[in-house]
DNA sequence: CGTGAAGTTGATGCTTCTCAAGCGAAGTGG
DNA sequence: CCACTTCGCTTGAGAAGCATCAACTTCACG
């Protein structure tokens, strides 16, 4: 496994937040006390319930962070990528309230929520973004709610590959949804069985709006099939 | 209509963040740029999609928040009660992402935005407070979100009445929920339609979980409608 | 006391989940 | 390198859960 413990100030991972809104000195501060590890697909970061540790940054990789339910069920809550913060969903909580793991080969700094937690307190431009972020996070979970609730399960399919290619391929040129995830992943983020995906992409395809190209997923018609997922918001 | 605009140093609603987190200097100065006004109920504090014009604060009173969906469907996101902030879901948007209305009448305070920005910028406390919240409602939604989408109507209505109750009347040993919400409100909580709620409060009654008093409902056996609504998690 | 709104209840049918069988690709071990 | 196993995907049939519709009752309010 290569080393990929690469000193903040020679990171080139330019969205990191560390980078982005924090002054010179507290990125030598992160530098010195943050911990890289590398992960490999389908390992976890987290583990919901267990004990909070701190926050993670992705320095690189994708990363699925979800809820468990009823018995295996899960419900998928957001899609991460190289730059995103990790686990901020347990600041101040004693544990998890989340499980993540790997999509795609990873690796991520973890910095200790008490190291965390000074960097706040000194740097406002990154407390001010925080801010803002969960502003953000609340506004999408509770759209999620919303339409997990109300739509059909045709229009969440088609939500969902919407919301993938969003996270992982946001290019308007580029059709492919950017990573390849099971068919249950899918159904986890859409709410539903592995088996309705699978029905649902089926039809897509019969009306070549998506396209199967061995496990990848094309979008052919990304209008019909935003069409599709917005039938009725609003 | 009486005038319940007090100073806010006069003002006996102790759990008011301004009170809480803030300093003298700056009370005095929310006090001078604040607007308090009189709702009666079914009217409405925010209209979804108008322009956000500040941050609420709930003087007295009860307000339903929700998210418009399919034809007339809404998802309630929050049951927000004397003390609370409202409105936050929309801070940093130019439109407001939800829609708030009265439920029981409501006298409500609105700070607008770049005062409160100027706030924030001046009390610590209360910018660290207003973070820590943000993440409880994001822990909140994200549960509702998973609830919403993988358990029974059922299950999800016993869901809404602990809500419910947990919102209005937390008080152990009071049995009532609180407040008096129509049918259609508790099923757009649980994300179902008004029958399925008459339905099952109906067989809630018949196996002694609940009681129905002239449109009052009164929690017979509060663990059992846990063990319901619960059915699932862990 | 009359009108409209809200609540109840039952019948019906659609949507979606579950279960099961079959298939193909990928990984494992001899 | 090939049989063997395993895993993920697909598809269909059947069942369950839930929404919808309609008829009726009760309640709120002028």
């Amino acid at each position: 496994m290569k080393n990929f413990s690469v000193k903040c100030t020679d990171c080139e991972t330019s969205d990191c937040w560390i980078l982005k809104f924090c002054s010179k000195e507290w990125i030598d501060f992160v530098a010195n006390n943050k911990v890289s590890h590398f992960y490999k697909k389908k390992q976890h970061v987290i583990y919901e319930k267990t004990l909070m540790e701190g926050i993670y940054f992705i320095h690189f990789g994708k990363v699925k962070v979800y809820k468990s339910g009823i018995g295996k069920k899960q419900q998928i809550v957001r899609l991460s990528k190289t730059g995103d913060i990790l686990g901020h969903r347990g600041f101040n909580r004693e544990y998890w309230p989340i499980s993540a793991e790997i999509i795609e080969d990873s690796n991520i700094c973890l910095l200790r929520i008490e190291h965390f937690n000074l960097l706040l307190k000194n740097n406002i431009e990154l407390t001010n973004h925080l801010l803002l972020f969960y502003v953000d996070e609340l506004f999408y979970s509770e759209e999620m709610a919303r339409d997990l609730s109300q739509l059909s399960v045709r229009e969440r399919v088609a939500d969902a590959l919407l919301k993938i290619k969003n996270a992982y391929c946001p290019s308007k040129e580029d059709k492919c949804v950017g990573v390849l995830l099971s068919r249950q992943d899918i159904a986890d983020i859409a709410g539903t069985t592995k088996e309705q995906v699978s029905k649902n992409l089926a039809e897509f395809k019969e009306e070549k709006i998506i396209n199967l190209n061995n496990k990848e997923i094309i979008i052919e018609d990304s209008d019909r099939l935003n069409t599709i997922a917005n039938h009725s918001r609003f």
